[in-house]
DNA sequence: AAAGGCACCAACCGCACGTGC
DNA sequence: TGCACGTGCGGTTGGTGCCTT
């Protein structure tokens, strides 16, 4: 016997939500909380499967949500968390207040993918589009962005190069985001020795270890990364998968051996390899 | 001005996972 | 241990508005 379905589907509405059904969905989730929401649909009133209120609620109705474009660092945040997760949406949405899975998928698909492609990237592998056949050169992506909302203040410049593979594992040249006062860095795009904070190391594994840009913080609280360790340090502690908020059945490993970590001044970063 | 193409995004669908019995 | 249920996630679809011809 199969599972019942989550509602009854003639009984229900579909399509775009109306103000009175945004009203009702509003006005018991305040009365009551958010859950059940397989029985929150005829408690509420409403002719709408469960599933649907709760994505309605999650995805537009929510309080906290941040409406509006993504600023450059919430685009360079997307594209590091996603090299290091993949299409784990939820996972990204954690790291990004206000927004929603769904919306940064649907932003991921629509603008990101191509946003890539025109740097040569792969939006899948996050390798150079032509990375086959590039074996005996460095290729070096560098991306300047501004902070709309301090326009005045400060860029971040992140610069990752991607060496060719060696036998066994992809080496990646790391750099810790420079903070770059005031003028534009156009110019020194391939100068990887400017000033600023730089931490250099090679590891083994295929991590983008960038990890201040986008976080929402004033440009003065850019996070410094203070040390870098690659190591097989057994260290137990809250691993980066739960610094992203990863929970039960997702990706999180914790029991593998620690392959690197990150100390900011604000947060120490635990990676460990499966 | 009209038609077709395209981009965007809200919403839907099916599946997987966690939990309680 | 297995089943049913509730919930969450990721892929996909369809409606709408804008742009181009």
């Amino acid at each position: 016997m199969g599972r019942s379905p989550c509602c009854e589907k003639e009984h229900t509405n579909k399509g775009a939500w109306t103000q009175e059904e945004d009203d009702r969905l509003i006005n018991y989730i305040k009365a009551h909380g958010e859950g059940c929401w397989r029985s929150l649909p005829k408690a509420a009133g409403l002719l709408r499967c469960g599933k649907s209120c709760r994505l309605r609620w999650i995805n537009y109705l929510r309080p906290d949500l941040k409406r509006g474009n993504f600023t450059d660092e919430e685009d360079e945040l997307i594209i590091n968390l996603h090299s290091l997760l993949g299409n784990k949406w939820s996972l990204i949405a954690a790291r990004l207040p206000g927004r929603t899975d769904n919306e940064i998928k649907n932003y991921w698909n629509t603008h990101i993918k191509r946003k890539l492609h025109n740097r040569g990237i792969d939006p899948q592998t996050h390798k150079p589009l032509n990375s086959t056949t590039a074996t005996a050169s460095t290729a070096t992506i560098t991306t300047t962005s501004s902070n709309s909302n301090n326009k005045s203040s400060s860029n971040t410049k992140t610069t990752t190069k991607f060496q060719p593979e060696s036998q066994n594992s992809l080496t990646r040249v790391i750099q810790v985001p420079e903070i770059v006062n005031g003028t534009s860095t156009s110019g020194e795009e391939s100068n990887s020795s400017t000033s600023g904070i730089t931490t250099e190391e090679v590891y083994p594994v295929e991590l983008n270890l960038d990890l201040s840009l986008g976080l929402p913080v004033q440009p003065a609280q850019q996070q410094e990364v203070v040390n870098f360790q690659v190591s097989g340090n057994q260290n137990q502690g809250d691993c980066f998968c739960h610094n992203l908020g990863s929970q039960g059945k997702q990706i999180c490993r914790c029991g593998g051996s620690m392959a690197a970590s990150i100390t900011t001044k604000y947060n120490l970063y635990r990676f460990y390899m499966p």
